[in-house]
DNA sequence: TAACCATTGTTGCAATTGCAACTTTTTGTA
DNA sequence: TACAAAAAGTTGCAATTGCAACAATGGTTA
């Protein structure tokens, strides 16, 4: 994943969020970093440290859906952490670039190349984004958990191109991934082994349908 | 939702389809549109006519999941066609304008106004869809019937404002940008209905819970 | 108006699933 | 290495669901 300032120098950086009216916040470790401007249309880079988005189900149950690193984008319109289930939190000190979306892509950008460049290099980093959802939501509308996993190893193998599939998390987070059940998804793992579809060795997974 | 192309004067726009080597494809009623530039990572985008996006299950079933009107961007990166389950149909005659989404990032960007302003669109537009990707989402992953209907019901109000919705499909479809069986649906929605949380006319949902 | 087709509603039933409560295994770290 | 915590595995059971097959309704057009 490319990162938003990419191909533009350090100066014009200084420009760029000038331009764009800026702030930079820091946090100490497990603070709450969208609480400060929650209700507006922002786009916030970490530039120092690492966080976490963290969802709250109606039950209160706590799950980490994302890790931000740095150089990574979140926010109101680019995230779904619109309203009072999520949270972003701090890991370790944390530092965090925020512009507002209504001014960054309403600005004039005649002769600012710069400008232009981060621009186009935000383009680049929501279709990424934007790929990866479509992705989930194809496994996500599949109707049953074998079809959800069958769907999802078929996915990663064509990615990977490749009949050994590493998971890119613990089953627990492919459990929240995927939409269901962590312990049924197990038991569903189960047969497909006794079936023969796949073999595992912790996250290392061999396929062998088509 | 924008025009790719807002903002930008025919001339300029002629001049920036030049600069992307694109090309025109026309369509009688009812051809595949993606056939002819499958494997690449293209943009398309709708100048004459309309298209649907139609995708293809296990089992032979057919399903519209989207509809493609003018100035509506398509593409292998940006909806969910990359592989052979899904397949885009002109309906009546239709114009196509596709750019090869490589060539569209990379080129250079000093002095181009016109070429700035159309990946600002871009971004406007994947942005949007980024939004709607994850509201899908959203009521997704929620595991029962139920509360799959209570988020999206919920998240109609709030982007509506009002206690009275009004679907933008009909139940079939509804049941699909669910993920659920139609008629498991159709029997919750009873049961919602008879312990009063909503009341149905058609399309029109009356929301009574909080 | 009749005929047709698409959409919506209904229901029995078997399969799937979530949930809860628990055990076992793995991992991280003092 | 030992210990605690996190992750993964197990299982009974009730609730939910998909599925199939069909009925009813609504809308469109000859």
């Amino acid at each position: 994943m490319i990162n938003p300032f990419d191909g533009i120098s350090p100066h014009n950086q200084k420009k760029l969020l000038n331009l764009l009216h800026h702030h930079v916040y820091t946090y100490h470790d497990d603070q709450d970093i969208m609480e400060t401007y929650k209700s507006d249309d922002v786009i916030g880079i970490i530039t120092k440290g690492e966080a976490k988005i963290i969802h709250t189900d109606y039950y209160g149950n706590q799950i980490v859906i994302d890790e931000l690193k740095i150089g990574n984008v979140f926010g109101t319109k680019i995230s779904a952490i619109t309203n009072n289930e999520f949270e972003i939190k701090s890991i370790g000190e944390t530092e965090v670039i925020v512009i507002d979306y209504n001014l960054l892509i309403s600005i004039d950008n005649t002769e600012k190349k710069y400008y232009n460049d981060f621009i186009r290099n935000l383009l680049i980093i929501v279709t990424e984004k934007l790929m990866e959802k479509n992705r989930r939501i194809r496994v996500l509308t599949k109707k049953t958990i074998r079809y959800k996993l069958l769907e999802y190893f078929r996915m990663q193998r064509e990615y990977t191109k490749s009949h050994i599939i590493y998971l890119p998390f613990n089953y627990s987070d492919l459990a929240n991934y995927l939409g269901i059940d962590r312990s049924a998804m197990t038991r569903e793992l189960g047969y497909m082994k006794e079936e023969g579809f796949i073999e595992t060795k912790g996250k290392r997974i061999t396929i062998n349908f088509s």
